[in-house]
RNA sequence: GGGAGCUUAGCUCAGCUGGUUCAGAGCAUCUGCCUUACAAGCAGAGGGUCACUGGUUCGAACCCAGUAGUUCCCACCA
């Protein structure tokens, strides 16, 4: 059979990731061996694949696939989140687009659309994570929303009310006009822009003089119920007891006097707005002010405003200027920059809005999360994170949990018609518990809380709801999974969702959640912008995979990414995947092709071949196992692309190729052929985790195998003891080699050209066997032995052996003294160093006996070393 | 405003508790090869005052202080 000579990733991929699901190769369910957990991040069930999502799933799927070839229990539970208020506004858009309002319909008939919607479009996302060839539990995937876990966060949000930890109030929230809902803190995005502060003067009353307030925002004077001073601002204290007039409304208000003012801000007076801002509203509290709110949940002007109602509050920034200018109110217009709140959802400008919401207190709740993180028994990867972890565990404030969306479980809060408030999880409990309170009362009178809770607040159960922890505590999944073993997220959520997974797990639990965060870094383009759908500067991942290959991409992402940095991402690395999945395509093609003789005797350089890169894969996996366990991700991929480029392919394979005499290639010895068999198999086992398909493939052409003989369920490669003699011995072979070619391409002589090899070496230091490999990788006719000099030769050294090559042009004297000299230059020059170090009393006090030890052989070597060279330099005179 | 991190080759990054003349890897570059596994390849080579300044030390890319640049997190300055 023909062989392609280069590797096609469209013809395997879906084959074998089909394969692989038929034989149920990801299914797990608790058995006596180690479980390894991993629960996915749950992408947004509105999302598409980004390159975010590819590094994040890609890192996990080699986690994953390398415990299940250790012989664990892997188990990676997919699943997608409701994501409610982005869901809600791609739902609604799309009615729009229908020429629906949401407003038009009842909650029942909206929810309608909402899971419609989702039903159809929700299962992409996990359709392209099996692209990328992501080996979850399919079986497993949860919904956020699916009603086990609905239960599950409605059960937890009585559980905590009872506990008393959430309540209900008037706070002042962060308000996305667009999404029509408050957010939380964490939802809320600074970002620095270039504003007017305007200066506008208020007339005192009963008096012929101004006072002058600063401010960014005149759309708010409307609103405004005070004016508020320094007490020491010397500028004001006339003022006491004086009151100013609102410019438009003209309502007079209080000045009033607070040290919370910054004197040198602006004028040193500030206008109070205590329904618009949260310095404000506080000031309004500690002074009792009226609060007038005039900016609607739309972030139109309301009828309390009296003037421009039903205009948008940044037409009225500008109108009002202008108005007030005409007024001639306006002092003067500075351009300052400040930092103004954005929803991460909608984008929209935040406006700080009164309004009544649910809360968690979280400042008990937050205890054990934080301890178990800084003594270690919660690992952040990078430690870089604990300290932004335990700054926002030690600072948190209570987390308003109420969004005022139809999409998201609705809060298990029941009012009556006086004003009685239950808690609890039905109607019907909701009647009983009312009736206490209100004998009369009767169901139709009862209401269920129209807002729904945060999306985080049922995500932050997902280590424990997607085993039914909730539904069944004591149940066989949750108590053999959980706590589950690795979390690989992006550094953006840790608080949004991994401190909360953490308050959970302890809550609920009463274990962590998980015993390691890898932290990815953001990917970002070429100019170290984020890359975001907006901007438009993110590849497709799907459109990458088709071009690369999934093996090739999955290589890229990883080739340029430590934990916790962020990853600039070139396309060109998957061009470098591409390429790797080809030369293992191609090594497997040679070794294929071979011509297998079953009588001939294993020739010696090709067994010493054989025990040098079992010796080489054995150090390698050593390194690679301290590298996992350091989730040193790119590292173990550039640690296994070495080993199997350079080690297998350009080396081993080199060293025992059969020659071709004639045109034809001779046969290979069986046992040469059998041992190569086996440690391919070896390197495709090491290389799987990375790339499952190429490998799989090979997998199975390389050897005839049962279908269900899959490398995914294959056994990881074991180490044995190090045999570091073989490793440096060939070492030493390889120098020769590649100083013969060095010299070839220094002095002009082909490839082709077979050159003899003279060495003057000592006995004990012969090791024959590398001998034939060193003629075949230098294409040398010879190898022999000399007593002396060779004449006319080009020389060099290596280890204390001097070895000639005879070349027949003659050989430049003066140059060949030259590098002598230089050589002998550097040789003499570090043998003054270490001279000057074994001088030092200090150093010889100081030093470790290893290194002093080290030091004396050094010395040595270099003046062993200084002699060869001097020898050679007097035979060239 | 507070806090954390980063700065090593053209690019992306290693460099563990200071100790080989210590400055490394991959990619890119350059040179020579269409050598019957692979030009998506082979062979070879060149590239860096380790951001800057000072200190500690027998010895500093590594420890300390300061400076500059940069990224991120937190915070209610109108």
């Amino acid at each position: 059979m023909e062989i392609p000579k280069t590797y096609d990733p469209k013809i395997t991929e879906d084959k074998w990731y089909s394969h692989w699901l038929k034989h149920n190769m990801f299914k797990s369910v608790p058995d006596e061996r180690e479980p390894y957990t991993i629960v996915i991040p749950p992408p947004n069930v509105t999302g598409v694949l980004h390159m975010g999502h590819m590094l994040n799933n890609t890192i996990q799927d080699v986690l994953i696939r390398k415990a299940r070839m250790q012989g664990k229990n892997a188990c990676w539970v997919p699943g997608t989140d409701h994501a409610s208020i982005a869901t809600e506004a791609k739902v609604v858009a799309l009615l729009k687009e229908k020429g629906i309002r949401k407003t038009d319909l009842s909650r029942e008939d909206f929810l309608k659309h909402a899971w419609e919607w989702k039903n159809k479009y929700g299962g992409i996302i996990l359709k392209q994570l099996e692209k990328l060839g992501a080996s979850c539990d399919w079986d497993r995937t949860r919904f956020t929303m699916e009603q086990d876990l609905s239960d599950a966060v409605i059960d937890v949000f009585i559980d905590l009310y009872n506990k008393d930890k959430i309540y209900r109030g008037v706070r002042m929230v962060n308000w996305d006009p667009q999404g029509l809902t408050a957010v939380s803190d964490e939802e809320v995005i600074y970002k620095e822009v270039n504003s007017k502060l305007y200066y506008v003067k208020y007339k005192i009353e009963g008096a012929d003089e101004w006072i002058t307030i600063a401010t960014t925002r005149p759309e708010t004077i409307l609103g405004d119920t005070a004016v508020c001073v320094h007490p020491a601002d010397e500028r004001y204290t006339h003022l006491k007891g004086k009151r100013a007039i609102i410019p438009f409304v003209n309502r007079s208000v209080p000045i009033i006097f607070d040290d919370y003012i910054t004197m040198e801000f602006g004028t040193g007076a500030l206008k109070v707005t205590p329904a618009h801002d949260i310095n404000d509203y506080n000031l309004g509290v500690k002074h009792q002010l009226e609060v007038i709110d005039t900016i609607d949940a739309n972030g139109k002007m309301s009828a309390a405003a009296q003037f421009y109602v039903g205009e948008d509050r940044f037409v009225i920034r500008k109108k009002i200027a202008k108005d007030l200018e005409e007024l001639g109110q306006i002092v003067k217009i500075e351009d300052i920059k400040n930092k103004v709140g954005y929803s991460e959802r909608t984008d929209a400008v935040i406006e700080p809005k009164l309004s009544m919401q649910w809360f968690l207190k979280m400042d008990t709740l937050s205890k054990p999360a934080l301890e178990n993180v800084l003594n270690g028994e919660i690992k952040l990867i990078p430690d870089k994170f604990v300290n932004t972890y335990k700054h926002w565990m030690e600072n948190v404030h209570d987390w308003c949990i109420s969004r005022q969306l139809w999409w998201g479980q609705q809060i298990p809060a029941w009012y009556d018609n006086k004003g009685n408030t239950v808690v609890c999880k039905t109607k019907e409990e909701a009647l009983e518990k009312l009736k206490v309170k209100n004998p009369s009362i009767k169901i139709e009178d009862i209401k269920q809380d129209e807002d729904v809770l945060d999306t985080w607040f049922s995500s932050w159960l997902w280590p424990i709801s997607v085993f039914d922890g909730f539904k069944n505590p004591d149940g066989k999944d949750i108590n053999y999974y959980y706590p589950t073993n690795d979390l690989v997220t992006a550094p953006e959520i840790l608080f949004f969702w991994v401190a909360r997974m953490i308050i959970a797990g302890y809550e609920y639990r009463g274990k962590k959640p998980f015993t390691n965060v890898y932290l990815t870094g953001i990917v970002r383009d070429k100019q170290g912008r984020k890359m975001s759908k907006s901007l438009g500067n993110s590849p497709d991942p799907i459109e990458l995979i088709e071009k690369y290959g999934a093996d090739g991409v999955r290589v890229g992402m990883l080739l340029c990414s430590p934990a916790g940095n962020d990853l600039p991402f070139d396309e060109s690395t998957c061009e470098q995947g591409r390429n790797f999945s080809n030369k293992i395509w191609n090594a497997f093609r040679l070794i294929k092709g071979w011509e297998v003789d079953n009588t001939a005797k294993q020739p010696e350089n090709n067994a010493a071949a054989v025990q040098w890169f079992e010796a080489k894969l054995n150090e390698q996996l050593l390194v690679l196992a301290d590298l996992y366990s350091k989730y040193r991700m790119s590292e173990a991929l550039m640690t296994t692309y070495k080993l199997v480029w350079d080690d297998f392919c350009a080396w081993y394979l080199e060293m025992i190729k059969p020659e071709y005499l004639d045109g034809t290639s001779l046969p290979i010895d069986a046992t040469t052929y059998d041992a190569t068999i086996i440690l391919f198999e070896k390197i495709l086992k090491v290389l799987h985790p990375f790339m499952p398909f190429v490998t799989e493939e090979i997998w199975h052409l390389i050897t005839p195998r049962d279908e269900k003989d899959c490398i995914v369920i294959s056994t990881w490669p074991s180490t044995t003891a190090e045999s570091p003699s073989v490793i440096t011995q060939m070492n030493v072979a390889m120098e020769i080699i590649t100083t013969i070619r060095n010299i070839r391409k220094q002095k002009n002589i082909s490839p082709k050209e077979k050159l003899t090899l003279f060495a003057k070496i000592n006995e004990d230091l012969r090791v024959d066997k590398y001998n034939t490999i060193v003629c075949k990788l230098g294409n040398l006719a010879n190898y022999e032995y000399v007593t002396k000099k060779v004449d006319n030769a080009f020389s060099f050294l290596l280890k204390q052996t001097e070895f000639y090559v005879p070349l027949s042009e003659n050989i430049d004297v003066e140059a060949e003294k030259e590098r002598l000299q230089k050589d002998l230059e550097y040789n003499l020059g570090f043998l003054k160093s270490v001279q000057i170090k074994l001088a030092n009393e200090k150093f010889i006090a100081n030093a470790k006996p290893e290194l002093l030890a080290n030091e004396r052989k050094k010395q040595t070597d270099a003046e062993a070393k200084i002699k060869a060279i001097e020898a050679q330099l007097t035979e060239l005179n």
